[in-house]
DNA sequence: TTGGCCAGATACTCTGAGTATGGAATATCC
DNA sequence: GGATATTCCATACTCAGAGTATCTGGCCAA
């Protein structure tokens, strides 16, 4: 591990470059309405650089995804881990995963563009993580006994998705935080039905 | 309304063989990996009578998965039809539902590409149709007075979405049959558990 | 008959992804 | 420390395919 030279920084600067100015503008213009050219433009490089450092348009926005994806599971991570009672953590996990759909970036690249750019199985495996952390929640809840409907991948995949539904109707909602809210609450509705039938209060043992 | 003339005839089979050529295609490889001198080709024609009949490639896209869409949504409106009780009538159509996405034209064009193609809005207002079918069954459910949750567009939208991913599912897997059977015996789990907690059999009044 | 019109064909433009190549700076080897 | 290889990026190109402009042959109405 030696200290990084000038050249490397330079390196890693203009690569930086390039991923922020496709997360700006994959996120305002769309992935099909921008040309690599602007990208490299809006970095101050050009296409060559580009093509250097990403073996093609799609393989750039895997990165812009994967790099958005990240920031979003450990939030998500990080608020599960505050508490220890399975239930709290996946109310937790999910206040804070909705809270995220707040977030235009998040919407715009991982749920409204990343099935249309990749396809729906690359989708499913770069949302792997996510899905993880769901199903490891709701498997948690089960090995409590809180669960009327035992764990199955097909069953998280399904929640999984009606959570992805949820949130890009707030970030579609003309006052999001009003849909926040709305959703908030169907979602907590939701899991009690499903999962918690047997306790009224969400803090219970 | 005169007796259609041998010219009208022809127009209207050529309109019908470019739809027949696209649907064809788009459903094998894909909406982005066939051109539209692939599709006229396929009607032994040329993008002349293409893009005569057609606004442009997304235009046709709409008119193939329109077809598709209402196909299907027939279907499910006759399982309905054939019950009066609310809660039959809702698992009649699902079923009906989860049966057509045994169909590989359904699952490739309205399923996989259509939100892709289209966007998301654009999808939803073409889905809009079967989305107030579900919609009119779960008010109907309510009214009944046998559901926990009250119904809500944004409920609607989530289950619905619920649905094309197990759709999904289904389709994706080696053994689609079975799979069929999976996802049919989760939903009603989960229906069950969302909206009939309070009853056992399915036919009960 | 004749002029207009419509279905469809032909030939074009133009954008943008991907490629080939060049060249300057840096790293590596002897 | 000079020669050589390698890395990083730029310039100049190809090529596919969506969309457009224009043409033509047949049908219908007057």
């Amino acid at each position: 591990m030696t200290v990084k030279g000038r050249r490397q920084e330079y390196v890693e600067a203009t690569r930086a470059a390039l991923l922020d100015s496709a997360l700006e503008l994959f996120t305002e213009k769309g992935f099909a309405q921008t040309s690599l050219d602007e990208v490299a433009a809006a970095a101050r490089l050009t296409k060559g650089a580009l093509y250097h450092h990403f073996a093609g348009k799609q393989a750039l926005f895997e990165q812009v995804l994967a790099t958005v994806n990240d920031r979003i599971a450990q939030t998500v991570v990080e608020a599960g881990a505050e508490v220890d009672e399975p239930w709290a953590r996946l109310t937790r996990g999910l206040d804070a995963f909705l809270d995220a759909c707040l977030d235009r970036e998040y919407q715009r690249i991982c749920l409204r563009q990343a099935p249309a750019v990749l396809g729906w199985e690359r989708c499913r495996e770069l949302e792997a993580g996510m899905m993880g952390l769901l199903d490891a929640m709701l498997r948690e809840l089960a090995v409590a006994g809180r669960s009327r409907l035992q764990p199955s991948p097909l069953l998280t995949r399904v929640l999984f998705r009606m959570l992805s539904e949820a949130a890009m109707a707030i970030g579609e909602a003309e006052d999001p935080k009003a849909a926040r809210v709305e959703v908030g609450v169907l979602v907590e509705e939701l899991l009690h039905s499903v999962h918690g039938g047997n306790a009224g209060s969400l803090t219970s043992r």
